[in-house]
DNA sequence: CCAGTATTTCGAAATAATCCGAAATATCGC
DNA sequence: GCGATATTTCGGATTATTTCGAAATACTGG
């Protein structure tokens, strides 16, 4: 993984709006979540929301797909797999931390 | 953990520099990395680097120590452990992902 | 306490992000 | 294709971030 694109993923959750709407996303499962319904729920406006939902899908982090009318946003996982695994990947060589225990057993 | 702080800690590595820096950090070890030995590192400008290296104390995932008339910068693991686990949290609940499978084994 | 090294603060310009209303676009069912 | 509903694009004002040189500050060793 990139560098690069690690940081563009990890500035796209960096917003507490988008923080917010990404973990409503996760929370919602394989289902996902209408962005009409994420509108209500998050209760800001549909142009902003638009604007952070495009943000969260330019990194590869959500993506949408089309059920008649609406359009359902789902979090992409194994997009976040990845960029949770760069961030553990070196994580605590020497130090022996909890994640780095995990990973020798 | 509070979602406002997650998303603060994300937004701090959400930069290039930042994200360089900060594992640059985490391979150093417990060891850390001074300021100076830093700034050859990536080759940016002091000012440039403390500006940053700044942003990453304000979110705790660093911290400095001091060592003789140097710096020591040390990535603050604990830290990174919470954020990870705050976005691991509800990670995949519906879907089976492998995090998900990890954590009921 | 002075010289020397290490790091931060200040200042200011360039760039980018945030926000949201209004208008535009997309899709479906009929 | 029309009307209804859903979502995005546009415009632009406001605020925040990034950058780095120069000056200021902090600390140690002697």
């Amino acid at each position: 993984m990139k560098l690069e694109t690690a940081a563009q993923q990890l500035a796209s959750l960096g917003n507490p709006i988008r923080l917010k709407l990404y973990r409503a996303l996760v929370r919602a499962g394989h289902v996902g979540c209408a962005c009409g319904v994420l509108q209500d729920k998050l209760g800001i406006p549909a142009s902003t929301l638009s604007h952070h939902i495009k943000q969260l899908m330019e990194t590869g982090l959500v993506y949408q797909e089309r059920q008649g009318t609406t359009l359902v946003c789902h979090a992409h996982y194994p997009a976040m797999e990845k960029l949770v695994g760069y961030l553990a990947d070196e994580c605590c060589a020497e130090s022996g931390c909890e994640v780095s225990k995990e990973k020798a057993a």
